[in-house]
DNA sequence: ATATTTGCAAATAATTTGCAGTCGA
DNA sequence: TCGACTGCAAATTATTTGCAAATAT
């Protein structure tokens, strides 16, 4: 997959794209480093941080913004919204039926598009007082 | 307005609300902070922050994280999105014709939803060679 | 051998916090 | 007077940067 893309397939560099794949949905740089740095004890933030801007940069991974706080990394490019629970704090993805034309950007290029929502999931809803 | 909400309008709170309201559409707090310092000499970025949260969390603006960077406040709280310029860093509103129901939030209880774009604006598309 | 990758530590920058001074009813 | 509001300075925290050491081809 990184040799698709042109990128060496170091050790770590497989290893927290590995992770963004199957593990973990839309980590943060510091649940990333927090998960790898057993198996790769040398591992530094910044490596993680030089990684995932190499992804970014060739379309393999994008980066999601809920809210002010850091930043998460998402190995799924499709185009999709992000759902974060106020109470439980973990994140959802969801989709629309069909793509929506949007009014007042006639004559724009539109080269990415990010959608989130927050409120309350289902098993923070019930049985929780809220 | 402000008493409306049960907010004690301060000499601050009526500056910045007003400067939201009728001269910036999506101003960062660093902008807030240096157009009103001149009217209000005595004016620090706390009060800023303060007033800001306050009127968020009355329901009179909302916060919009346009990326990883600082965050811009909007007088208008209607559902709209944000669309910026990559090249003249522009912030734009946009519409959507009608809601579109989210699949995968069955269940779910949303209290707020953000749609940003990103891209280039036709000043920026025509003229310059992009 | 040489270019790339990595990692530490320091720098940066937005936001938050503690707390003391000020203002207004 | 009393509580709310303000503002300075310090703290916090995610991210970036400079540079030297390690690594790979």
């Amino acid at each position: 997959m990184l040799e698709g893309k042109n990128i060496k397939p170091s050790v770590a560099r497989v290893k927290i794209l590995e992770y963004l794949i199957r593990y973990a949905a839309h980590p943060t740089v510091e649940e990333i480093y927090n998960q790898l740095i057993s198996e790769i004890p040398t591992l530094s933030k910044t490596t993680v941080y030089n990684s995932l801007d190499l992804f970014i940069n060739k379309g393999l991974v994008r980066m999601i913004n809920l809210g002010v706080k850091e930043s998460r990394y998402d190995a799924d490019v499709s185009n999709h919204g992000h759902f974060k629970c106020n109470h439980c704090e973990q994140v959802y993805d969801f989709w629309f039926e069909k793509e929506q034309e949007a009014k007042g950007l006639e004559g724009f290029q539109i080269s990415d598009k990010n959608i989130y929502y927050r409120g309350m999931c289902p098993q923070c809803l019930t049985g929780k007082g809220f």
